[in-house]
DNA sequence: TCTTGGCACTCCGCCTCCGTGAGTGCCAAG
DNA sequence: CTTGGCACTCACGGAGGCGGAGTGCCAAGA
């Protein structure tokens, strides 16, 4: 009962900050929120929260504000789910319905998630290794440049082009392209390298440094964690916060612009049903302490196939935003299925 | 004479405001540029440069800065090339010979601009439209559903999966490949329309409408601006200028957002000893008009296929950032000959 | 043991005031 | 046309002075 009220308390003070971006003192809690305590009651509270990490002051005589440690514990524990409007309902289906192919569930993925969280929006495309292969293609360009295509299930198209040692006959890459469609086709990428480990004993001694040409460039396809492309959208709302963003902005475009920390953001994903929250310095990433990073993962036939997510200042709407995340995943996902 | 002087003071004084970002006064000038002068004569100067509006005062009794036309004139007529430095052509080197396909020159090069200008950079992926095709290939994933691939002489390449209305026979789909190869190798994009015409007519009555299921879909690319890609980067710069930017950031993160503005930005450009310059408002795009944009087509076997360059505060190194976004357009162009 | 009103205290934010100095425009003399 | 002199303007920064929001503590009441 004493420890509820507390946590009501903590809940006010997020919610309070949030929505005002300014600290919170008891006198405003006690208005704003009916806890049918006095003042005074509130301020031994928040005395009990300081103590215990969950606020801070700015400065003495200052309201207090949520620490990183006060919104974990409101993620965790205090905040309710909060449906999405039915106009962002709509807004997901229309937006998402009319995209024709995988780039584009991916932009649009992208502007829908920045646009109903206003905040910076991330989306990786479906990983390959996760993934697996619909059918190879290999097409000769010139006598000794082919080109190798690879098509996974969820809809994506990786080529590269191998330069050959010496040039090669048609004959022999028709052969080596049926073969590795029979070894490839419906494996993961995982299973790539045994299944085409033996594939150069079936040519003759002739051929053999052009097929290991061509078996090495599909190996490093498979190897390469090239597939680990991530979209970013909605950059803009950063400068919205005035002043109000704790920090300069510059430190986090600068860390957005890396592929490696937005992959890192959105790569460890530990499952709290399907949504995981980093706040502040719980996040991995240089530049980002005062940020938190919000992110579910996708799948196509139940199996997760890549992650999306936001970034945003800590004091943001965890609940709206959560649920938007969370929403944007599961219709994601429910796109990749229907194709 | 006295002409010369006058252009010699707006010179200095976009040179002094570039290097300081502050209003500058009579007196620093004369002490900073060797004019011959006193600070009295400098005064008569400001005022008539002034008065044809090349230059203005934030307020009275502040320095002088210069309007987007006393830039306009800079450009023109008062800057020199500024030679690259050393580092800076070892940095193109290093950094662009080491790509390996054409999406890794363009993520490349975005970087390398971003780097050495120290401001925003755009790529935009070289135009199907200008370049012609080298292959077209055919790949059935299931009975109505063939990929079509296309292969540009840039190494681009683009595909798109198509629902056919019926099943498609392997030998339709052979035959159709290899009309469709015989047809349209070699061609430019604008061609394709005219050289897919007559294709339909050689085939059987029944199988006509999967054939025009697919021509119709070789039409979409080759129609479909698809192409126009653009790759940004370094957007963290524009945080560099604090309170320095004229105005609030988020204008022009808006607008670089949108794939259409980026375009727009690359597109008009009107050859000045090969690079463009657009200065504040003479951006055609709202959110832009405290920015310059210099820009640069490069070319594949002399032939421009694209463009690429910066967006940036009027107030930049105009010298500098040109012959950087010059000089980097032509290595893209060396670097796309030797593939 | 918890709650509450009272009270003194702290300190940020904001306003005003004023001095300083950089910069200007104008003018008359060279 | 150039130059030194001069009066004028105005942004900027520091000092000072409130006002008010907020706190911590304490003693009394439930």
């Amino acid at each position: 009962m004493l420890e509820e009220r507390r946590l009501a308390v903590l809940r006010a003070i997020v919610e309070d900050y949030v929505a005002t971006h300014e600290p919170v003192g008891s006198k405003a809690l006690v208005e704003r929120h009916n806890l049918g305590v006095s003042p005074a009651t509130i301020r031994n509270d928040m005395a009990a929260l300081e103590e215990e990490g969950f606020i801070a002051q700015p400065h003495t005589s200052a309201g207090r504000v949520p620490t990183d440690l006060g919104y974990r514990l409101f993620v965790d524990r205090l905040s309710g789910v909060k449906p999405l409007s039915a106009p962002e309902r709509r807004a997901i289906h229309q937006f998402l319905d009319d995209a024709v192919d995988l780039d584009d569930v991916m932009s649009r993925t992208v502007r829908l998630l920045a646009q109903i969280t206003r905040q910076v929006a991330l989306v990786q495309y479906p990983s390959f290794t996760r993934s697996t292969i619909r059918h190879v293609e290999l097409v000769s360009l010139s006598a000794t440049r082919v080109i190798l295509v690879v098509i996974v299930d969820t809809g994506r198209v990786e080529q590269r082009i191998i330069d050959c040692p010496a040039a090669l006959p048609e004959a022999t890459l028709a052969d080596l392209r049926s073969r590795l469609i029979v070894a490839l086709a419906g494996k993961g990428f995982a299973d790539v390298p045994d299944a085409v480990e033996d594939l150069e004993e079936a040519f003759a001694a002739d051929d053999r440094p052009l097929v290991r040409a061509i078996v090495s460039a599909v190996l490093e396809t498979a190897r390469e964690r090239h597939d680990e492309r991530v979209v970013l959208g909605g950059t803009a709302h950063l400068a919205r916060y005035g002043e109000a963003f704790p920090i300069s902005i510059q430190p986090v475009l600068e860390a957005l612009e890396e592929q490696v920390v937005l992959l890192r953001l959105l790569g460890e994903t530990t499952n709290l049903q399907g949504v995981t929250v980093r706040i502040g310095h719980e996040n991995p990433v240089e530049g980002l302490e005062s940020t938190s990073v919000i992110t579910a993962q996708y799948a196509r036939s139940d199996h997760p196939v890549a992650s999306l997510g936001i970034v945003g200042p800590t004091h943001m709407d965890y609940p709206g935003t959560m649920s938007a995340v969370h929403a944007v995943a599961r219709y994601v996902s429910r796109i990749l299925d229907e194709q």
